[in-house]
DNA sequence: CAGCAATTTGTAATCGATTACAAAATGATT
DNA sequence: AATCATTTTGTAATCGATTACAAATTGCTG
């Protein structure tokens, strides 16, 4: 691959004139930058990003930071990250950081080394010290789960509010014993979410029974049907089940069904994220549906903004309830 | 960020002997590392990942190619790569395409500018011209989908055979019938796939009928879902569907179920890929099982060994036909 | 055509690391 | 203590771009 010197050989200037041409430089007559845009060519020259960005301090490189690729909730949040991204002249590079520490510090580190402008965080799991400690000096926005009373900027939806909704709708279908599949509450969102649930049970005077919330270690399928299993033993049985994420909800739905009985008229059942598995089950399954393009949008933009300097104020979006077969008793 | 400068001056030595200490050469003594070791500490100094690539061109850092992160396919491929890069010390970064030949083009680039070390690809649309270009300067390795007769080495499974076994299975179980949803037949794994089933049709003496082999646009649930209604409509309908993909497959599992005929008395089918949400449907789906996580180790070990210099041949994998609830008539 | 302003181009420093080579320090031997 | 081999350290070039500043060129005016 041929650098800016030979192309300046070729084109018979220097290495500044090549330089401004490649840049778009006002400067340069026209007749040279012909000749150079010919050796460009002729060589089949392309610019060094490592050269350009050691001088700059600039990549146009964005990291996405997330747990894992497997859990759907993702694909259309980066999407909009990724739309965005790209009308602004920047480049996503998405990191799978499995809530390990040690990857998340690799993809800090690229921050630090200037590989990359910004990060766009989704991993609930990430060392908040570190992560509070970057965004001191390098652009950093918390997308989905955030920091409460941190000084990170956030793009989000109120999971509380979403969660009484959710558990509201049960309540008002008739039924008085719900059960909480949450995950770790070690995450707010989860925290937030149980707390919403509480508030819609206490609102209709029903009891909050412990044996009712079962918390699941992760968010996969198989966490659910585990979750389901344990609910469905219980002497008094549940009648209805809200879950905080619809892989969880789902892997309910699929050990429901194995036990006999009859989503929903035995057992209604509304999951979380409207993924869109969500909508290929059987019954399809009554959800929160989380504006996650507009998530990776509005993160996306926020992000940017604060490469170029500018403060930016967390934004907290609408949610909404998408009621389909699971909850039609 | 503090540089090597800074940290000489403080540590009191040249900047080579910093590097030295940086990169472990023997020839420091114990003493000046100390020093060394205690000035970068105390600077919390962090060497610039430019710097050192520019002088070495290596940034141990690989590319992953993939259409879309939204397909579970890629999931278990991703972690085998992952975990193998991690253990040779190299990172990697997921680059969604969307089949995009611009967005391809910024990752090809990266490349060229040595801000990535070599790339697997896992894009059937990928430019093929151009990656086979980038092959000739880089080491590039093909993971699933690949080139028939082309340059670049590649890891992928028999697709045919596998195809073949399947429909095999669904004849011994006294299908006669058989329908292919098959993905755009520009994609070698679709004619692949077809030939197989055209193999197992011909063994046992039965007819190819055009009007129940679908090609789907994408490889989406809807796609599925579409793909069956056709097929449900026709004057005589199959008695069995084999899907190129588990999405599709599930797709036309939702469409059967809707349609009120059952899954397997009326109609069995196999899917594809066996992606997690395969077991989670109702009834569960027979599927074709790829080797996916060792797929992406192997794809890993191979780019590792070409990135060294060494040569590399293609490896063919075996598959696994996983027999579920949707063939058990 | 001299004189001056405006435009265009070139020179050389710079970003932050690595490393060949030279120089200095250390240690061993007589 | 002088000599020489070995180990340790430093100097300066280098990777490929950008850009401040200087220098050269061009165009205009009287």
């Amino acid at each position: 691959m041929a650098n800016i010197q030979q192309v300046a050989e070729k084109a018979g200037v220097s290495v500044a004139t090549v330089s401004r041409v490649l840049n778009h430089a006002a400067s340069v007559s026209t007749k040279t930058r012909l000749k150079v845009e010919n050796a460009i060519k002729e060589l089949n020259y392309e610019p060094s990003m490592l050269g350009r960005n050691l001088r700059n301090s600039e990549s146009r490189l964005l990291l996405v930071l997330l747990p894992s690729i497997s859990n759907p909730f993702y694909t259309e949040i980066i999407n909009g990250i990724q739309n965005t991204a790209i009308a602004n002249s920047y480049n996503i590079l998405l990191c799978e950081t499995d809530s390990n520490p040690q990857r998340e510090n690799i993809y800090f580190n690229m921050i630090k080394n200037k590989l990359a402008d910004g990060v766009i965080s989704m991993d609930p799991a990430v060392n908040r010290q570190k992560l509070t400690e970057i965004a001191e000096s390098y652009p950093v926005i918390l997308c989905s789960e955030y920091d409460e009373g941190g000084s990170i900027p956030f793009v989000t939806i109120d999971s509380e509010l979403a969660a009484y909704q959710a558990v509201k709708h049960l309540i008002r279908l008739g039924n008085k014993k719900i059960a909480l599949i949450n995950s770790d509450e070690k995450f707010l969102y989860a925290r937030q979410r149980r707390s919403g649930y509480e508030r819609a049970l206490k609102e209709f005077g029903l009891p909050i029974r412990e044996e009712w919330i079962f918390h699941t270690k992760d968010l996969e399928f198989h966490n659910g049907v585990q979750a389901i299993r344990v609910l469905l033993e219980l002497e008094e049985k549940p009648t209805a089940v809200f879950a905080v994420s619809d892989t969880l909800a789902i892997g309910a739905l699929k050990g429901i069904n194995g036990s006999g009985l009859h989503v929903p008229n035995d057992l209604a059942i509304i999951g979380f994220d409207n993924i869109s598995f969500s909508n290929m089950t059987n019954p399809t399954l009554t959800t929160v549906s989380q504006p996650m393009y507009k998530m990776g949008v509005t993160a996306a933009n926020m992000l940017i903004m604060n490469i170029k300097g500018e403060q930016v104020e967390s934004v907290v979006l609408d949610h909404d309830l998408i009621i389909r077969e699971s909850t039609m008793g």
